[in-house]
DNA sequence: CAATAGTATTTATAATACAAAATAGACCTC
DNA sequence: GAGGTCTATTTTGTATTATAAATACTATTG
């Protein structure tokens, strides 16, 4: 991902939130010193600290004098913080945590396409609608799977013009690609899939706000069953 | 608020944040270096940089060497940091940004109520129920007023169970709190509005998901309508 | 004028020293 | 022995200094 060139700093900030959601610590087995971390990497005191305090910031840690620094419950966790999220993909992959990407989704997606419908640039609308094109581009096996269905997504949540739904473009995005990872549809987008994308698009285009509502919601809920579904399956399985 | 003992970077960290969101630096003007931040605050380089890096945890800036410390597009901004959030609201709190809450609420709410209504345990159930009862005491005029309608929305937040709807209870709460101010409703809970809670705790209570959606969903664009109505008012007056 | 080498500025990292906070444990009193 | 006070110890908090690395800017050179 955009790794670019990280600092040292950023590097054990990534490694630490890594290593915390992975479970290496937790409510009783605290971090170590800085002084410990510090050797531990092989870092002067200096970065530890500044790693540290971006993790406290995320609110990942809390660090008192003579007490050490301390996991925090997961209540206080910024999980709209896209290294939090990351980290908590990248540790410990579990369906129900995308049930909860999933719903979060639904009450999400369709309130933005109402927006949208109200609030939308044509610029916006172009947007919107060129991610279509790239769906049935994708659809006819060309291009990188899926990525037309997930600017279709994004730029809905940008027509809102609203900076909460804004910001959470990146979120969604990290949803989407979990939850392809975890349906296992590597193949093409299915027509069916398609003409649904195109109404939400019709309706944002025309203005009807309900009807965008609706109609995102609907899809949403199909999502959520399938994934529903999966747990149910991986449940009989495991008995 | 939660004030506590902030040491000298935390302190350095939340008035950097006021700073920035009362406009004082742009995509023009840029931070000060660490040098000159230090030598205004009059704090070490080491608290500066540790501050610094506090904010750009949080998105706010980002800071290259011989390029100095940029304020980033708010795009990037964590908009759903409690710290963010409540230097925005400080900085400058506008209607607009209001109503952009409330859309948000609107979207969360309806969806947390029905997921309140399908998983909350007992527990969950009798504390929404206690919100309840303080929000009567309220109405009787005694207590703070609308801590319990306060009380109410975290409560069923928390009693989705899903962490993303719990992690906005912080959220929902600042947003709530904003509401109140500016709709001026110093006096107390009305006894329509307390009505309206009530069926809300009863159909989660009964279990129906849509029901609790739909009430909850009604009570959400009431608000949002008088914040439209608000808005209206606001701009006719400044003609 | 273009490419390149040099210079200056600013952040990044390290190392050291001491201050302040929080705790555990010793000690003392009754 | 219960309770409290004091002291020692541990860990983070802050300051200072020094140097490295990155990069924008300048000057030079062909």
């Amino acid at each position: 991902m955009e790794i670019s060139h990280r600092n040292l700093t950023q590097q054990l900030t990534h490694e630490l939130g890594e290593a915390i959601l992975q479970g290496k610590y937790n409510e009783f087995k605290k971090l170590p010193s800085e002084a410990d971390i510090s050797i531990e990497y092989d870092v002067s005191r200096t970065a530890t600290r500044e790693a540290i305090k971006m993790l406290t910031a995320k609110g990942l840690i809390s660090s008192r004098p003579r007490q050490g620094i301390k996991l925090k419950d997961i209540k206080s966790w910024n999980l709209f913080d896209t290294d939090v999220l990351r980290w908590i993909l990248l540790g410990k992959p579990d369906l129900y945590m995308l049930r909860h990407f999933l719903q979060l989704r639904l009450a999400i997606e369709p309130e933005a396409a109402s927006l949208a419908a109200r609030f939308a640039t044509t610029d916006e609308l172009a947007q919107i609608e060129r991610s279509l094109a790239s769906m049935k581009f994708n659809q006819a096996g060309y291009e990188d799977s899926h990525q037309g269905d997930i600017d279709f997504h994004k730029s809905i949540l940008f027509a809102s013009n609203n900076p909460f739904f804004v910001q959470l473009t990146t979120f969604i995005e990290t949803a989407l690609k979990v939850n392809l990872l975890f349906t296992n549809r590597a193949e093409a987008v299915s027509e069916a899939e398609y003409q649904a994308h195109v109404e939400i698009f019709n309706l944002i285009k025309a203005g009807n706000a309900q009807g965008a509502f609706d109609a995102a919601m609907k899809t949403q809920r199909e999502t959520l069953r399938l994934v529903d579904e999966k747990i149910a399956e991986f449940k009989s399985k495991n008995l």
